[in-house]
DNA sequence: AATTAACTATGATATAAATCATACTAGTAA
DNA sequence: TTACTAGTATGATTTATATCATAGTTAATT
């Protein structure tokens, strides 16, 4: 970790996009830029909250682990999105592990000045607890998937998140730079379990990949694939 | 469905306990208390959303279903409980199904006044915040359990949670009315071997089930299966 | 450039948990 | 009271998915 001087625009965060212009100077003499190298840890599970981030540069992923060899990817975090902001329950302890996946910046407030930024901004509270039943609609969707959706049916699922989340090229690429390992993470199985079904999918037609690249070929059927059973 | 007479105490829920005095006559006259014979659906996955509801008596269970057959409960709501509350999100189409575990009284809200609620009253939607905060929390907490625990845990932590939501007696009985058929839809498995898993836990002398009792004998030692993997 | 470490690729095997099948029991409706 | 439905109980069988094993490939580090 390393604090960095350059600041950000002050208008792609919750915090800043939801604060009246007259508070944006405060936000800026209250806010701290820090860089994260690749695989670097941002903040673990089970440490003291100290306040929230918002992503300004890179890709971070937010993660729970499970005893020492497992884990689960909750979701991946770019620019604009929020982190750490479960800290925010009644409980003062992270429950998540945030790791950067690439050289990632982040803009750091401290828990005080956002809590001050809450009590004097009653439309900046009213956007949080928007954000948060919009997370919680995502995340009942997502245990229900992870509950009882098949492997295949949560693999098409990730597919179809990552190229919503990093967006495609002209040629329909994935714009990502994710191990398989992370996705598997992300889809509940193991590495070589989500490797068999993304070489079952290529055989159906339903996606294309040559090294490192991966193209949705048919994102309806994926998307039938999350909506059925087999 | 029947509109109900007997009005609730105005001081169980979350809008009441976070409402000025003087707001209180309003709620009064914005509520509309309902009831619900027991099996009955309060209100379905896909519908469009009117309003909250809180508890007021019986058990509810929120639930998502999937292909027919399978079902994950989300959660049990009790007496004080908002339900509905996922409605609040950027979609208005409720992601979820309330089911009447026995005869119930809610108590409704319709969502122009809940809303307005929240506008005037600034202390609401922080806590209204705040409750979205907790309850994401315990749900990406229970979407790593689904994902990554093996069903001895789930179980565990199904029990652990049911003494910890309807209390236990005198004698340490679980006091609910639930099936084993609703139990195993919360821990995510199927009723076969969720029953295979009580008697497990029976024979380890961990819990004790006689007819319709269930009593947690070791409650330190469910919460160790909860905490590591087999 | 060489050496290690991390990631990718696949086949073989094991196993946890779902599904199927069949009774039994208790509560509800006719 | 009988018939019927929903829930409970358990054994046998199947299947999806994890685990193990082994090797090739790329990327990082000295």
């Amino acid at each position: 970790m390393k604090t960095n001087k350059t600041p950000c625009d002050l208008s792609s965060c919750l915090l800043c996009r939801n604060s009246l212009a007259g508070w944006l100077p405060l936000i800026d003499g209250n806010r701290q830029m820090l860089s994260f190298k690749k695989k670097e840890v941002i903040f673990s599970e089970g440490s003291q909250v100290a306040g929230v981030y918002f992503v300004y540069e890179g890709t971070v992923k937010i993660h729970k682990a499970w005893s020492q060899q497992k884990e689960l990817i909750l979701k991946f975090a770019r620019k604009g999105d929020m982190i750490g902001y479960r800290a925010l329950g009644n409980d003062q302890i992270l429950p998540i592990t945030a790791t950067a996946l690439d050289d990632v910046t982040l803009c750091f407030v401290a828990l005080p000045f956002f809590e001050l930024s809450l009590q004097s901004n009653h439309s900046l509270t009213y956007a949080l607890m928007r954000f948060y039943a919009n997370a919680l609609q995502e995340a009942e969707k997502r245990m229900r998937n992870l509950a009882l959706m098949d492997v295949k049916g949560r693999v098409a699922e990730t597919l179809l998140m990552l190229q919503h989340k990093f967006g495609a090229d002209e040629t329909g690429q994935i714009v990502m730079n994710l191990t398989r390992q992370d996705m598997a993470a992300y889809a509940g199985t193991t590495y070589e379990t989500f490797f068999r079904t993304l070489n079952e999918l290529r055989t159906e037609g339903l996606i294309q990949q040559t090294d490192k690249s991966l193209i949705l070929l048919d994102a309806g059927k994926l998307a039938i694939l999350t909506h059925t059973d087999p």
